[in-house]
RNA sequence: GGGGUUGUAGCUCAGUUGGUUAGAGCAUCCGCCUGUCACGUGGAAGGUCACGGGUUCGAGUCCCGCCAACCCCGCCA
């Protein structure tokens, strides 16, 4: 039997082992050379105990602990004995106890490491830290990182076992659809120019699992999209895949709820309490003009369409005519706003959201409005902004006149820019879902109908009929397109804190309406089968009336760790340009590879 | 593709108006210390100031370029 059998985690060890003689195995965390006596915190997954060294029990053995640094590997055969009652270290779990060391055993020296890894000695520059990736998972936040993570996925897999679900694996060599996201693509070595799509969701095959009768279908999916990273996407990433037949929008998310409950108690320990609120599209745009509203504070936008009549302000005026004029009422702002910060604001939100300025107007104490366009705001105007922003004295009103979406965007960022460094924004997680989204969006390019989510995308029951009739029709005039942007789909996306975690929707499972959403999409009957065809033909032998979901498990887990990135949940994430800084990848490949391939680079060489 | 921040010892950082030999803490190496627990303590070693140009008598510092990491816009059905 070897001496790993015998192995006890270091903190499981207590005073109930006192006496007895047991083996330790694990990194050297830190060392105390007191001169005759030498102390090292050794550390495993579970945690630290300490282990002596004493001159006087075995000077032999005390001389080879000399020899040990940080985070070489050793056995360590001891007996366990309880501290002196002022040895005692009440910030250790293991310690009222100690291991007086008899035999020990370097399994493997270590270099220094390049990064530090006690946590008080602070941390390495993120770029340091992904070289040196397998290091930087010794630490204690991100093993906790990765045992949370593990919680969660369990906490899922318990819940929709229980629920009778089926985890079913889907292709991660897959049909390239170019729709949505970019694909990365796999050429294909035994057809000649061909490629395979890694797969930015399961979503046809996940379909095409409920047409084949499995009714309750889930998968912790790695999904691929080939686009941009930011601090919440990464070009691979986790999502939970559900999808269920013979279910309506209120079933799915009734589901959904319990489910997300479940795996954070889990995971987090954390109880969410009561069923997220529901707001509309509509409302979420209008009130937070954001799509993922952060509903954890208030300051919501104010309508001012209307009112600019009661200006004399050309560029109100102009705005409420032609697009949209909202207002976003800053508690306190006034005296917490500098100009220089306005200044700032303006520049930012002309460079980024392409909004022509920021008009803004300060409430003083006495109530009195100021600003440089006060000018041009009749008494009557001032009080009736008043009136309908509720501000307060010591507030600050900032102004969006513009087309829709860019009134849209500025304020939302606006809003939440402020929020956070006037300090608003509430450390609680609350979650809302949003619903009666739009089914189709206009493409300014190419002047036609876009889909919001994805064309199988159902409409609600109601929207139904409007979208089989304009389908039936040889060709639509513009005006009859844009009726439809009013069409609601029968879509939900899960958004906490401001983050969207998840979306779905109620499926299209009739192939005359599906083929009616094609048409308006101005996919043709060729692009759709040579596209789709697998997936339209399912629909055409039976396919019972199913809906799902997806949640970005990467970050539900980053706000409930209340991390910055997605990057410190996973343990082995890219930079944000996509590369691995520890393996290298993505890397050149020998010409020979591809030949085999029938590729041929066009990339200049450095 | 665009905007911004950062880059100085192995690590985290300081470095004034452009001016003598670029500093500190931690880590490393050599010592001292028998009860520490982020031990303490004496000493030593450690620098392509990301990289390439330029301005200047003189550049870590100013200018131009470039690379990388990060944040944002575009992009992400």
């Amino acid at each position: 039997m070897s001496s790993f059998s015998l192995r006890r985690e270091c903190n499981s060890v207590g005073p109930a082992d006192n006496e007895k003689s047991i083996v330790v195995c694990g990194w050297v965390y830190r060392y105390r050379d007191q001169g005759g006596v030498l102390f090292v915190d050794l550390r495993d997954r579970s945690g630290l105990v300490q282990v002596v060294f004493d001159l006087a029990v075995d000077a032999e053995l005390h001389k080879k602990a000399n020899a040990l640094r940080g985070e070489d590997v050793i056995l360590v055969t001891g007996k366990v004995r309880l501290r002196d009652k002022n040895a005692i270290n009440p910030k250790l779990k293991t310690g009222e106890i100690e291991i007086v060391a008899h035999e020990l055993e370097l399994l493997s020296k270590a270099k220094p490491s390049p990064i530090p890894l006690d946590e008080h000695d602070g941390e390495a520059s993120e770029e340091l830290r992904l070289e040196y990736r397998f290091l930087d998972l010794r630490r204690k936040p991100m093993q906790e990182a990765l045992r949370v993570r593990h919680e969660f996925i369990r906490g899922v897999r318990n819940f929709l076992d229980n629920e009778g679900f089926w985890e079913v694996e889907t292709p991660i060599l897959n049909k390239s659809t170019p729709e949505g996201a970019r694909d990365f693509l796999v050429p294909s070595r035994l057809n000649a120019g061909e490629f395979y799509a890694l797969p930015q969701s399961p979503q046809i095959f996940k379909q095409l699992l409920m047409v084949a009768g499995s009714e309750k279908y889930y998968q912790i999916a790695r999904c691929f999209r080939d686009e941009d990273l930011r601090k919440d996407r990464q070009p691979e990433f986790t999502q939970i895949d559900i999808e269920m037949s013979f279910v309506d929008k209120d079933m799915v998310m009734a589901l959904n709820e319990r489910l997300i409950a479940s795996a954070c108690k889990a995971a987090f320990g954390v109880e969410i309490d009561g069923k997220p609120q529901r707001m509309t599209y509509h409302d979420a745009m209008e009130l937070y003009g954001n799509d993922k509203p952060d509903i954890r504070f208030g300051m919501t936008l104010t309508e001012l369409g209307d009112w600019a009549a009661m200006t004399e302000f050309k560029v109100f005026k102009g705005a409420a005519e032609t697009g949209r004029l909202k207002a976003l009422c800053v508690p306190g702002g006034a005296a917490k706003v500098s100009r220089k910060d306005i200044d700032d604001l303006t520049q930012w939100v002309m460079q980024d959201y392409k909004a022509k300025g920021l008009a803004w107007v300060k409430v003083g104490e006495g109530g009195a409005l100021e600003s440089l366009i006060t000018k041009f705001l009749p008494e009557a105007a001032q009080a009736e902004l008043v009136k309908r922003t509720g501000a307060k004295p010591g507030d600050i009103i900032f102004f969006a006149g513009d087309r829709a979406d860019i009134v849209f965007a500025t304020l939302s960022a606006l809003r939440l820019r402020l929020a956070e460094k006037l300090g608003m924004i509430p450390d609680t997680y609350k979650a809302l879902w949003v619903v009666d989204f739009p089914l189709f969006d206009w493409d300014h390019e190419t002047n036609s109908l876009l889909s919001v989510h994805h064309p199988f995308t159902a409409p609600v029951p109601e929207d139904a009929h409007l979208v089989k009739e304009a389908g039936k029709k040889e060709s639509l005039t513009a005006e009859e397109q844009k009726a439809l942007l009013a069409v609601r789909s029968n879509a939900y996306d899960f958004v906490l804190n401001g983050v969207e975690i998840g979306g779905g929707s109620i499926r299209i499972h009739e192939s005359e309406l599906q083929q009616a959403i094609f048409r308006l999409l101005k996919i043709s009957d060729e692009e759709a089968q040579s596209r789709f065809g697998f997936l339209l033909k399912g629909l055409e032998f039976g396919a019972p009336p199913h809906g799902g979901i997806a949640f970005g498990v990467d970050r539900v887990l980053m706000l409930g760790l209340k991390k910055a990135s997605i990057r410190d949940v996973m343990a082995f994430p890219k930079t944000q340009k996509g590369t691995c800084l520890m393996s290298g990848a993505p890397s050149l490949v020998d010409e020979k590879q591809l030949r085999e391939l029938y590729l041929k680079s066009t990339a200049k060489a450095r």
